[in-house]
Formats: structure tokens, C-alpha cells, sequence
DNA sequence: TGGTCTCTCAGCCTTTTGGCTGATGCGGCC
DNA sequence: GGCCGCATCAGCCAAAAGGCTGAGAGACCA
């Protein structure tokens, strides 16, 4: 049989090695591209079709992770994208499974949970990072305190330092719709500024 | 001649993988070890003697990166170590450097710039990738743009999101002198808002 | 069909923040 | 002794942010 083609997407080139190299080992995986930024992976995407994408979230330079996630769902409803990152926020998490990931796994995973992960995606199994897990099953726990994808991406603007005038232009919505999204964070995060929000962002859902 | 000898730390697989891939395509450069935390390059030192150390700052559990970089400075103090990490944070350079760093590269950075920074290491030649450079550059002509240890410390403060109030009160200062400070701050950070200030000082000047 | 969730928006009011100007005391430094 | 950087404080004003209430549209689900 046919190994699985994998698309490899992230802006170091070291990582993409270091995924090459592991993934290379197994017979059945095959790296069959590799992009360094968004555009590069939908551009590859439609020359190389493979069977799974493995894409970072944070990208230097031109659109992010999750966005390109957005765009190869639009794309092909149904390819399977593995997310392969540093960082299990809360609010990534929740973004990239609403952009349409299949998986969420984290970059100091071990060799073995990767190709699981990868040999999972294909099939249509959902494969996570322990932590990843443990942070989603604590939310259900407390459905009360999960952002709901627009607040997260909110949030995750806030982190920026833009005022709700410039989260409103940036979003497309009214400053009144701007206040009324953080009012609610705030309740969710349990805090009552936004520096207050962006500190707790940081530090609790690692954005940055 | 014998190749160099490198120890690679860094508690990513997939990264000390992909390091390990990329040196080994050079002749002259061999990885003789490798290890996921400060304390295991302590231990793969004594027992290698590598030519040069590579390592990543963030480590996950046990000793930071700069805390293991002044630890192998006591054993040896001309070890050529080289920082190989994601962030160019002002704060991270300078603490790095304080350590006894060699030079501080960028996990962006290019095969070759790897390569010649490895290179470079174990002749005593400091080597750091182009934005790093610059913003110590940018320090050296700026000094105006230093922080005064009382906004610095103040600016720590803020990122944990108080009010001004608040500010002035955990300083025993008033609220008058807090906006000071803060103006002063603003100015020095190139931000108009303390939102701004907050995610400067944690992503540029390594705050949290 | 009705309930719930999410996203959207508006108005009103208070508090907070930021910009500006000006001023004082203290400690180095030439 | 005078200059300068630093830390301290005040008052005034405009802008921004936050608290509150209410409400409509669309999606989803029982």
C-alpha cells in the first residue's frame, strides 16, 4: 500500500528537518512537501494533494495558522490537518478546532505520539497532546469559563495592545459590539481591565 | 583534523532532531550528544567535552537555559555555548550574554547562519542573527529609550494588570507619580496605551 | 415551535487613563 | 556652585474604558 503523504508547515526550517528526519524513519509516512508559511502550504496543498497537513500556529510572516487552516477547509472539506505547536492555550485550542484541525499536538511530543497522530489523522481519529486533553476536558467541566471562538480571537487581538475602536475596525464590528465581547471575557477570565485581561491571556492561555 | 564536537539542548525532540539532521550534512561538524534539560547537558558535558553547546533557552521543567549557561561557565569557563531559541527579547540577549553566552541565534535562522555560527563558536567569535544584532545595536544608540530602574520596575507591576491606584499604593507613591512614570514609559516603549506597554514588555523585553 | 447560544448593536453614566504644564527635592558630576 | 537625571507631586482637560440595561438576527437543538 501507498505511504501517507504528509505536508509539513512551519516557518523553521529546523523543525521542519527535525520533522523529516523522525517522520522518515517510518516506511508508511512520507513527507512529500514542505512550506514555510501559510501561502506556501495552499500553494503545495494543491500541487501534492497529501493526506495529512502538519502545520505550526504561529507563522513569522503573512497569514497565521489558523487562517490557513480556514483556507484548505474551504478548499477540501475534508483534509486532515494535524496542529503541531508550541503552546496549549485554551483559545488556540479552540480556534484551530473550529477552523476545522483534526489534532492538536505539541512540539515537545514524543516520536511516537507523532506518527500516531499522523497515522490517526488520515483515518479520521481525533489524536491530542495529554496536556491538550486534560485542558479540554477541564473545560467541560466548567462550559461557564470556555471563550467562545469570536471572544478568543478577540482576546488574542487585545494581547496586541489595540484600543476597541482598532478591535472594531480590525474585526469588522461596532466598538459597542467590541465592549460587550470584553465584558464578557473579562466575567470569563475573572478579571476586571483589560491589562488585567492581557496579563492573565499571557500567562494562563500562553497567547502572545 | 577531527570534526567539531556539539552537545544539543533543548527539550523538543522534533528540534534536536531537526538540529542533529541539518549539522550532520557537514563534514566538519558532529552532535555527540544531546539533552532535554539543564540538568542532563551538565551531565553530557562532563562526559563528552563537546567543542560547542547549543541550546535553547526555554526549558520546559528544571533549570532555565540561562541558569544551566552560568553552571557550565563554573566548570569551564571558556566553553564556547551557543543560544539557539525563538524569541529575540531584549531582556533574553542581555541575561544570555551576562551568562556567558558566545552567540544567540534564532530558530529561523538558515542552515548556513547555523552552521557558521557553530563554526564561529569554537574559534571565540561571537556570532548572533541580524535582528538580534540590531536591537542591541538599536540600544547603543538609544540609550535614551533604557528603562530607569524604577519604571522597570513599575512596568513589571503593570503586566500584572493593576490600576493605577493600585500602582501607586504597592509602591507608596501617589497616583500623580504613577502617571509620570507611566508617560515616561510610554515614551521609552514607543506605545500610546498601557495595553501596548503591557504586551511590549512581555514579548520584547521578556517580561512575565 | 420554543429555548438557548452566539454575535451583533445602542445609549447612558461613572471611572480610569492619558496628555500637558509646571514644580520640588535629592544626588551625582564637572 | 550650577547642571542634569531621577523620583516625586498637582491640577486640568479630553479620550478611553467599563458597568448596565435592553434588544434583534441567525444557528442549533430538543
Amino acid at each position: 500500500m501507498t505511504p501517507i503523504s504528509v505536508l509539513l508547515v512551519d516557518d523553521h526550517m529546523v523543525v521542519r528537518s527535525g520533522l523529516k528526519a523522525l517522520l522518515g524513519t517510518q516506511p508508511d509516512i512520507s513527507v512529500v512537501a514542505e512550506a514555510a508559511s501559510g501561502e506556501a502550504a495552499l500553494l503545495a496543498m494543491a500541487e501534492h494533494s497529501p493526506s495529512v497537513i502538519v502545520m505550526d500556529l504561529a507563522m513569522g510572516a503573512g497569514i497565521d495558522g489558523i487562517e490557513t487552516i480556514k483556507q484548505v477547509r474551504r478548499i477540501n472539506s475534508r483534509q486532515a490537518i494535524l496542529v503541531f505547536t508550541t503552546y496549549d492555550s485554551d483559545a488556540d485550542i479552540v480556534r484551530a478546532a473550529d477552523a476545522g484541525a483534526m489534532g492538536y499536538l505539541l512540539k515537545d511530543a514524543t516520536p511516537e505520539e507523532i506518527f500516531a497522530a499522523v497515522r490517526g489523522a488520515v483515518q479520521g481519529k481525533s489524536v491530542m497532546s495529554a496536556p491538550v486533553a486534560s485542558r479540554l476536558f477541564q473545560q467541560l467541566r466548567n462550559p461557564d469559563e470556555v471563550l467562545t471562538p469570536r471572544e478568543a480571537e478577540l482576546l488574542s487581538l487585545l494581547t496586541e495592545g489595540l484600543s476597541n475602536k482598532a478591535l472594531g475596525q480590525r474585526l469588522f464590528i461596532s466598538e459597542a459590539t467590541v465592549k460587550t465581547h470584553l465584558a464578557h471575557i473579562y466575567a470569563k477570565l475573572g478579571v476586571e481591565t483589560r491589562a488585567a485581561a492581557i496579563s492573565t491571556a499571557i500567562r494562563r492561555e500562553g497567547m502572545r
